[in-house]
DNA sequence: CCGATCTGGTTGATGTGTCAACCGGGTCGG
DNA sequence: CCGACCCGGTTGACACATCAACCAGATCGG
């Protein structure tokens, strides 16, 4: 309806590019998906798991350490680590008694090995050259830019809590 | 580790704007979910769905239309269909024998109606104001693009189906 | 020393998504 | 007319994510 600050609303322009990219999000993601599914039997979950432990010098980290670098919730975290130590990709170890470490296993390493060279050219492929250096480029920082804003604003008025006694 | 063509892998700058891509998708998608779910409990599929129904001149669609647009398997709308009906927002109704259409119902309305000029501007706050016109009409465009590239490959090796017999 | 609170981690219940199998009506070739 | 299959839709089993509750050690105030 109205155009600048008005109202909420978004122009037809902008409702379209939001719609562009919610549909990009959902084929990309889904293809990614199941390519790694079908081909390897990888949820994408595992392979972020499996990506992080691998890049990792000593392929082991903290259960902490793996939640920093997905952004998962513990909960997620806990329960993903139990399926995947059982099929055989990982294995927790209590090395300083609490804070167990989990560590990749030879499995583990074999299943990423087998799947990133695939995995990485279809990101380019379908993401990367499509987009071409200009553009992606500037996705990039347009990227870093709203996930800033958006903790700025999480930060301003969640972690204060309840506090309002 | 190369640079151009050679091995699949991504350069450094390639993979930065990947995993920032990664990582807004992620964040941005918490977010927007997490505010529909604790302000007016619904989930992101339930908004997409009502959306689509209210849209419609009749407030009615048949599961197919629904599915094309937004793209979801045809048992996750039947599953999540229910679901909704359960809980009052939609309505399945036989109009003509088979093919059942899906109705919005006053409640799902209102629901929606509730929510949507809060999501509007949070979309406007937190992703359209942030990329501002130019990169957002760029986006629009490379999404729309990669979308494009991914049906064109899915359709080239898909549809002919194990025929080899 | 004791309890309060914080933190990293686990657990169980529940809601949701996916896959594969199935159903019922059309349609088409024989 | 009959079977083969195509298609929109449903179902059930299972994998997965989320939430809230809980646990254990650490830290700190009294």
């Amino acid at each position: 309806m109205g155009s600048v600050g008005k109202g909420p609303w978004l122009d037809d322009d902008e409702q379209k590019a939001w719609r562009s990219y919610l549909l990009m999000r959902k084929t990309l993601e889904t293809h990614m998906e199941r390519h790694l599914q079908r081909e390897f039997g990888l949820s994408g979950s595992d392979f972020e798991i499996l990506v992080n432990l691998s890049e990792a010098e000593t392929g082991r980290m903290r259960a902490f350490e793996l939640g920093q670098a997905t952004q998962w919730e513990k909960s997620r975290m806990s329960h993903h680590l139990t399926r995947m130590e059982k099929r055989g990709l990982v294995r927790r170890e209590s090395c300083d008694s609490r804070y167990p470490e989990v560590a990749i296993t030879a499995e583990g390493r074999a299943a990423i090995e087998a799947c990133a060279p695939e995995h990485a050219a279809r990101i380019r492929k379908f993401f990367v050259d499509v987009f071409g250096p200009e553009r992606l480029t500037a996705l990039g920082e347009a990227s870093d830019e709203v996930v800033h804003t958006i903790r700025q604003h999480e930060s301003s008025d969640c972690p204060p809590e309840v506090r309002g006694a």
